[in-house]
DNA sequence: GCCGTTTTCGGCCCGACTGTTTTCAGTCG
């Protein structure tokens, strides 16, 4: 069973025991536990196996771990199954629908017998739902509304999709007479890869004026509700949209209310308990005593600890790290020098080689890695021919575009066998090799992960590219031991790239913390296929500050000295395999015209500084 | 069912809103 399974499982004995009527706390307990499964990047399997890992986790004990093991090792546990036994898991479901929960859903099946939504439909219709307890007219109604409305929605949205509209609308907000603060909270404040729906807040300005503009926006398809305080829409693309106006002097305890996690939310208010004081979205207390509350580092602060960046807020440890003056610097947008992953129109992308070059020129980079894909992917893609003319392609955008390093890359197919798709010569002739799959992502774990080792142990690689292949909401990712291929890339020092595609983010928040914490170095870039998204890389990064990131973990965070320096560092790593798979040991040196444009005075020299060293500040 | 610089028993986050009730249960975030 996959960590999502087993979530599932548990999540679903958390519901069927909230139906029965069960102790509250039980049930939290099992929903909990759901949840702190759900996240581990690591594969529950893999815990299950391993003496005492499942007890460490918090919020799971010797009774949860033994369930966990069972469902691990056979599907079900003896609970889940009794439950089972009594309520289907089709009536588990009906909780999804919007208003109804555990005890409504169980009330419909023990006194009607509606297992499914149709039979739900057809209670509602006939007015069965009104004499129930606990029912009535309203809520009948309801029960159809949201029947047709679940039916329609299509989930969640892509935070990059959700961003330009997120940010006009709190523009339009902001622009209303009055209004001192604007921001957009909740999941996408967090930034994390889906929004299921938006949370403005808003202080200042005459409620009727801002609710006007606010409700009045171009891209608002309807308006579901209006008050003083709070008023909600949905807008022409499905996304539902919230916004509070709040008092200036509660904005910061609302805003931490508002951008959660409800877990990190939990945690807080745990510890304004312990310190006699309590914490909700009008602020921190103690007694009748107003504490904190205009600003969210007011609230942190009183509660004895450093603001903690939104990204970091999902209850993984940050608070504790907080405590201890451990919260890591988050890698930043400006901290990248470099993209090493992106295609031109020579293969799939829409703009030319030096269009490529240019713009990533203008974004302020240092370096940028050219990266075709190889011919197994593509009817275009590079064959070891195609690569030798490319190399006098490269060469000539280099003199037409001084001031920016470019390297001759390319992102090569691994084979079904794990075999790289170009020959040895080919690929040692190359300046940065990212090795990816694109193909037969079926693969069973064992045939998946032995695929992706053996190109791992190829000298020529550097990097690898979007590691898990999946696509949100079009396929999960592949099916490998995550575990053994970080250890292999450590121990061979070949970096693990963050996709910044935004239906990719792969690695993901949770696999690339579980990289850095293997000691994989990462590498953040935006797989372009045009200009334009080369933009793409704020998305990446978002992505490494949710995994905790600091720029130091990050290969394109280092000025390009430094860069070329530590990916000959790593290639030595790997120089012992090199003679077996490789008559040419090669270290890729810059051409000339590359050591014109830094400065740098002789082939072989060692850059003056090592580890990332400040240097100005890009223009953006 | 979990957890412990008061604790191995007795607690377990909090408020708004809705719709049902006639003081509160259920749901949501």
């Amino acid at each position: 069973m996959t960590n999502a399974e087993v979530a599932r499982a548990l999540a679903n004995i958390a519901v069927m025991l909230e139906m029965e009527g069960g102790n509250p706390f039980r049930v939290r307990a099992y929903r909990e536990a759901a949840r702190v499964i759900q996240t581990q990047a690591e594969a529950v399997a893999t815990l299950a196996v391993e003496e005492g890992r499942l007890e460490s986790l918090g919020g799971i004990g010797k009774d949860l771990a033994g369930k966990i093991r069972d469902l691990v090792k056979t599907g079900s546990t003896k609970i889940y199954d009794e439950l089972k036994a009594k309520i289907p898991l089709e009536v588990v479901a009906l909780t999804e629908l919007q208003g109804l929960g555990p005890k409504r859903v169980g009330t419909l099946f023990q006194v009607l017998g509606v297992k499914t939504r149709a039979d739900l439909e057809q209670a509602a219709r006939a007015g069965k739902l009104r004499d129930l307890p606990g029912f009535g007219e309203k809520i009948e109604q309801n029960v159809l509304k949201a029947i047709a409305t679940a039916s329609q929605r299509s989930g969640r949205m892509l935070l990059a999709s959700a961003w330009p509209v997120a940010h006009a609308i709190a523009d339009h907000v902001r622009d209303v007479r009055g209004v001192k603060q604007v921001d957009i909270a909740g999941s996408f404040r967090r930034r994390k890869e889906t929004v299921g729906d938006l949370d403005i807040l808003a202080c200042g300005g005459a409620s009727e004026a801002v609710m006007g503009a606010f409700t009045s926006h171009p891209s608002v398809a309807e308006v579901l509700g209006r008050g003083e305080t709070k008023s909600s829409v949905r807008l022409v693309n499905g996304l539902q949209v919230d916004l509070r106006l709040v008092p200036e002097a509660a904005y910061g305890a609302a805003l931490l209310y508002f951008t959660g996690s409800k877990e990190h939310n939990i945690e807080l208010r745990k510890i304004a308990i312990e310190q006699g004081m309590s914490l909700n979205e009008y602020g921190l207390t103690r007694g009748e005593k107003f504490v904190a509350g205009r600003t969210e580092e007011e609230v942190y602060r009183a509660l004895g600890g450093p603001w903690i960046p939104p990204e970091l807020r999902e209850a993984r440890g940050e608070i504790e790290l907080s405590r201890y003056g451990r919260l890591p610097r988050l890698v930043e947008l400006e901290d990248l020098r470099g993209d090493l992953h992106m295609h031109t129109d020579r293969t799939d992308g829409r703009d030319s080689l030096e269009a490529m070059v240019r713009a990533a020129k203008d974004r302020g980079y240092e370096y940028v890695a050219l990266t075709e894909h190889s011919k197994a992917a593509m009817a275009r893609g590079f064959d070891e021919a195609r690569l030798k003319s490319s190399a006098g392609e490269i060469e000539a955008v280099r003199k037409r575009v001084p001031g920016i390093e470019v390297l001759h890359g390319l992102e090569v197919d691994i084979l079904a066998d794990g075999a790289l798709d170009l020959d040895d010569d080919a690929l040692e002739s190359l300046d940065w090799v990212i090795v990816s799959i694109h193909s037969r992502l079926d693969q069973d774990a064992k045939a998946a992960t032995a695929r992706v080792l053996r190109a791992l142990d190829h000298p020529a690689v550097h990097a690898m590219g979007h590691p898990l292949g999946r696509v949100i909401g079009t396929r999960e990712g592949m099916a490998l031991d995550l575990d053994a291929v970080l250890a292999r890339a450590a121990e061979r020092g070949i970096a693990m790239e963050i996709n910044s595609q935004p239906d990719r983010a792969d690695l993901s928040d949770a696999h690339a913390r579980l990289a850095r914490e293997k000691g994989v170095r990462i590498v953040i870039d935006t797989d372009a296929h045009s200009a334009v998204q080369l933009g793409f890389a704020q998305f990446g990064v978002f992505t490494a500050r949710r995994a905790g990131l600091a720029r130091e973990d990050i290969l394109n965070t280092l000025p390009y000295l430094n860069f070329r320096e530590a990916v000959r560092r790593d290639r030595r790593r790997r120089e012992p395999a090199v003679a077996a798979a490789s008559p040419v040991a090669r270290t890729p040196e810059p051409s000339v015209a590359r050591r014109r444009s830094t400065g740098e005075k002789a082939p072989g020299r060692k850059p003056a500084a090592s580890g990332p060293a400040k240097g100005p500040r890009r223009p953006r």
